[in-house]
DNA sequence: AGCCTTTGACCAGCG
DNA sequence: TCGCTGGTCAAAGGC
């Protein structure tokens, strides 16, 4: 990272409300705890599939990272969530869906008649456009 | 039986 | 030139 020229890459933070009817987890390791969360955790649906290949701990912001990609083998769009605590997930998305409004999970939810584009500029009005202002500018 | 998820290791790029 | 971090791929296990 560092070239910020790849593609469109979106920022999206969210706030997840905890499930307190199931927060009965046991003392187990933390990493197991948050990872195990992330996959519980409903994120956010912008109507397309995707596939988790791999996550890692980004010490130098020290939060998680999980690595999606979508499962449209045409679809170069790629997904990723981090996040420090269990109620604060940030989704950053990379690169757009090449099969325009071919929403494979919601067919029809409320006749798609846009694109791509138009989904983001959905979910950047849903989470608000402050991708700009969270910027982590690295201290080093 | 098939698909998805998870963990580790390897590689590349940048400082 | 070496080291470190981030990112991706591959394999195994579980549901």
């Amino acid at each position: 990272m560092s070239k910020a020229s790849s593609s469109s890459t979106r920022e999206a933070s969210i706030s997840i409300s905890e499930d307190k009817s199931e927060d009965n987890y046991n003392d187990r390791e933390e990493v197991k705890e948050m990872d195990r969360r992330a996959h519980r955790l409903v994120l956010p649906e912008d109507g397309y599939e995707w596939k988790k290949y791999g996550q890692k701990f980004i010490k130098n912001i020290g939060k998680f990272r999980s690595y999606f990609r979508c499962q449209m083998a045409n679809c170069i769009a790629k997904k990723r969530a981090e996040w420090s605590t269990s109620t604060d997930i940030r989704i950053v998305y990379d690169g757009v869906h090449t099969h325009y409004g071919s929403s494979t999970t919601r067919p029809g939810s409320s006749g798609s008649s846009s694109n791509a584009a138009n989904q983001y500029n959905l979910l950047t009005q849903v989470f608000g456009d402050q991708s700009t202002q969270q910027k982590q500018g690295r201290s080093s």
